[in-house]
DNA sequence: CTGAAAGCGCTAACAC
DNA sequence: GTGTTAGCGCTTTCAG
């Protein structure tokens, strides 16, 4: 390995002339910080991040922590992430939790070892007191999820208004009986959807606990057990809006696999907005969210935040807001063709 | 900063012992061990990894360099690699490329700097002589795409065989036109898969160079040009073969904005296979690639690999099969239903 | 303008 | 078993 104790060596000078020349440190002289980078060129001279780190410098090593890369939200935010700090010479290191505390305690002493600028996370359910502790005692900003417990900054959606939205479309279209599927009430955003939707159906007087799902989105086979439990009920619903991406894709899978005629049969509002959601029938008719700037925002801030290191960081909060999609899987309800009866019918014949 | 000072004094003991503790070392006692980490655990401590690398032992980093990792190609890749090394104490760093090859070098020179222990990386078209050199001088595996110029490792599909087994499929369906839609010759699995398409068409004496459509898959617009050119052609396909995912996106667009009943007036076999496309009609027919499953292998022989360090590896390769998804977006072609006529009026009133 | 020297936190050779 | 000591490559006082 080539040092400065090298290039020193090579110019008869002080490693510490070397070392403020590389630096580009005013009281070093032109000529002598040419000569420096020309030898430092010449015998492949590469700075040891290591040593520097060790010299208190954090490296340029950004966190990513979320729960599953291949889902389409995640993969989407850490792109426009990576682009975002890339810029700043930061580069963004990918950590899984599954949502596991455990794991993502893990992650994090991993991370603060591997002397990283910062973190950027999408928090479990509910963080164990050792990991909030070592967050607080570094930049971090929560994405999406929200942790009261961690303070400080957050980037996140609007998570009632997106259920909102999709509840009042359909109650425009003469829906009375509307469920819901998606996370558990564990997750800040799971609580805020179904408040979002539960609210909404309040306002309007129709709204009935029967109707409402929460289960894990890392469970593939909850929302396909939701969709046939809530079509075996004695009055199913009309209409059915999602709560997660998950829950959105197995659900959209059994309403294929059950041979269900959507939006004839049952309407459907969707979560998320990625490219396969155009495909299914007349397209669906989903909850389009901005990820993607969200995600740049939140970088952004993120090196406004590395820059200001010093003063500690005020709250603060950036919410996002979802729009509605309308495609090809929500209809209105016309009183002559009431949805429920044959649906259950055919969802049953093809269940057997 | 915890250090293994601050334990040290909590104990009364020095901090080789400490260390030592810390590194399980056979010399250490039982008891002294277990009042060590409780201390380590009670005071937070996190091992300084900055530290531990400057006495010369490389990072746990591993560098994966992917063109875009909100491909689900790329996510998947990354998911699979991360638990994998994971296991073993490793960290994923991520790195876009876009398919630049400067953009890649810069990554490359970044991550060395970083001291990773590693790179995996789907190379772009054609490194830059820097890179190749770079590269050479430190563990690394090639994925997906193959860079002769690197030698080493290269773990990736058979991409001829892919495309054999959709042509092939088309051609027992009775289809007598058909159409490719890929990547560009360049990069290394374009060229494979093209050949795969090509030599097939030829053995049954029915290839047509017109009906041959190879571009960017960063150009989102390709493959719907490349699909309206080919319908527009005097005689035009009757099936149509994928050779990327993107271009399997942006075909299933088009068909759906050109009205284009699948697979009644044309047939199609996708590449890939993801969620999305089992939403499309009857589900997209498409090439299924174990990527999971080579990413796996990858790690496993990356982490092998490290281990070995000394000796210089091997060259070695690695090729894993794909299988063709029969779904609903391919029929046979009878001689009443020649699809050509009734497509090209519909595409051109579709497109006006 | 430049040099000498003192560490950063950890490991490893060498003592006891 | 445990303590002492000497650095790893770099930055950063403090002296010239």
């Amino acid at each position: 390995m080539v040092t400065i104790k090298d290039i020193a060596a090579r110019l008869k000078v002080s490693a510490s002339t070397v070392g403020r020349a590389l630096a580009d440190d005013p009281r070093i002289s032109g000529a002598m910080k040419q000569k420096v980078h020309e030898v430092a060129n010449e015998i492949g001279y590469v700075a040891n991040r290591a040593a520097r780190m060790m010299r208190g410098v954090s490296s340029n090593l950004v966190g990513l922590i979320v729960p599953d890369i291949r889902n389409n939200f995640y993969s989407t935010i850490a792109h426009a992430l990576s682009k975002c700090l890339e810029q700043d010479g930061f580069q963004l290191t990918l950590s899984e939790t599954d949502d596991d505390r455990a794991v993502e305690l893990r992650h994090v002493r991993e991370l603060i070892s591997a002397n990283v600028a910062g973190m950027i996370l999408v928090p479990s359910a509910k963080l164990l007191p050792e990991t909030v502790r070592l967050l607080k005692s570094m930049p971090h900003i929560q994405l999406l999820r929200e942790q009261s417990s961690l303070g400080g900054q957050w980037f996140g959606l609007d998570d009632s208004k997106s259920l909102a939205l999709a509840v009042e479309h359909l109650l425009q279209l003469g829906h009375r009986r509307i469920a819901y599927i998606g996370p558990s009430e564990e997750l800040s955003t799971g609580a805020s959807r179904l408040k979002g939707y539960r609210d909404e159906l309040k306002a309007a007087h129709r709204w009935d606990a029967q109707l409402e799902m929460c289960g894990s989105p890392s469970d593939a086979d909850f929302g396909r057990d939701a969709l046939r439990r809530l079509l075996a009920l004695p009055k199913p619903p009309t209409g059915v809006v999602l709560g997660g991406v998950q829950h959105t894709h197995s659900v959209v899978d059994e309403c294929i696999a059950l041979g269900i005629r959507v939006p004839d049969e049952l309407s459907i509002v969707g979560y998320g907005d990625e490219a396969g959601f155009r495909w299914w029938g007349a397209g669906l008719t989903t909850i389009s969210l901005p990820v993607s700037e969200l995600a740049t925002a939140c970088g952004l801030w993120f090196l406004h935040q590395l820059r200001q290191r010093p003063a500690a960081m005020p709250r603060y909060r950036s919410v996002s807001s979802p729009t509605l999609l309308v495609r090809g899987t929500t209809r209105a309800l016309t009183p002559s063709s009431p949805a429920a009866a044959p649906k259950r019918t055919r969802a049953r014949a093809a269940a057997t």
